[in-house]
DNA sequence: CGGGTTTGACCTGCGC
DNA sequence: GCGCAGGTCAAACCCG
């Protein structure tokens, strides 16, 4: 992106929007493979990828998260394959807080992507929720068009000691795995509003378990529910209760922070924005969240097609 | 009883 | 082709 300066706050980011773009890095570069080529995620901060063009990282740093373009120790950016794969490199180095956005276009561009294993019945439960029962011996037939169609993921580190953070809309878990080298099970969650198939994977580091990985995959096609064991979540997120005069992206972005122990955790959760109670597995007493209202409407500008997709 | 969770089985893709 | 690992299904179970 090297002379293209795109404003945070102007630039419509496409569905497929990935800071690997960003960083004028391939996405089809495994991240592993970043040691190879002179790129490394580990000591690649986001404001390293973004210097080179300083409107952005300004813009974002200042209107964004509230930190002046000086305060670039911030955070890296490893725009993930695969969420686990930042946590097996990059926890163990010095940066355990990151935001690591992900995109999955709709090309085969990540070979080694999960989302395209299982796409047999995204379809399925996406379209009238027909479920077809006998999908699970079939599904051959339209496996080549269903491959095609990958949904944009974007993963958070969150310190936290509850695996489920809450973002404000409902979840059904509907699997959890065993992770290899890791104690640790994943979970799978999907958004349990009709039509809706977004996804999002739970799961926790095994370097850091204070730190959970949370991969949203897809796009809500609706609002955020308001209903939410009888609080509005989004009112909940900017209830007072919740507000703090310290940022949480500001928080997020310092390591500092991030070690500064205690149950005062970076949320970074707020991909999602919405945080705190109303929730089925929110636990105030194990897991707090800062957010704030501007920042979440400025995160929501940065990553339109994650927080909201309009229906066709 | 409805909705969410658990959990073993199954499916698929990938690497060897 | 085989084994592995990730992802999903769905019956059973749990809970309010």
């Amino acid at each position: 992106m090297s002379n293209e300066t795109k404003d945070l706050y102007n630039y419509q980011y496409p569905s497929s929007f990935s800071l690997y773009e960003m960083m004028n890095v391939p996405t089809s570069t495994p991240i592993s493979s970043y040691g190879n080529n002179g790129f490394d995620p580990s000591s690649y901060s986001f404001a390293d990828c973004l210097q080179s063009s300083p409107g952005v990282y300004d813009s974002l740093l200042q209107k964004t998260f509230g930190l002046s373009p000086s305060s670039s120790e911030v955070f890296n950016s490893s725009m993930d394959q695969e969420s686990k794969r930042d946590v097996t490199n990059d926890v163990a180095g010095e940066t355990p807080t990151r935001v690591s956005a992900s995109s999955s276009s709709s090309e085969a561009d990540n070979p080694g992507e999960d989302s395209g294993k299982s796409q047999r019945k995204r379809e399925l439960v996406g379209d009238g929720g027909e479920e077809n029962q006998s999908s699970k011996k079939v599904g051959k037939t339209k496996k080549n068009e269903e491959k095609k169609k990958r949904e944009p993921r974007v993963s958070f580190m969150t310190k936290s000691e509850v695996d489920h953070l809450e973002d404000g809309y409902r979840w059904r878990k509907y699997g959890q795995k065993a992770v290899k080298n890791s104690p640790y099970p994943r979970s799978y969650y999907r958004c349990t509003t009709q039509r809706c198939n977004v996804k999002k994977r739970v799961e926790r580091s095994f370097q850091d378990p204070t730190v959970v990985i949370t991969t949203y995959e897809g796009q809500h096609n609706h609002p955020i529910p308001t209903n939410l064991r009888g609080s509005n979540a989004a009112a909940a997120m900017y209830s007072a209760d919740f507000m703090t005069p310290r940022s949480f992206t500001h928080d997020m972005f310092r390591s500092s922070a991030y070690t500064s122990g205690g149950s005062t955790a970076a949320a970074l959760d707020y991909g999602y924005g919405q945080s705190g109670y109303g929730s089925v597995n929110a636990n105030p007493n194990s897991h707090q969240e800062y957010h704030q209202g501007g920042e979440y409407e400025l995160l929501k500008e940065i990553f339109p097609s994650i927080f909201f997709k309009q229906e066709p």
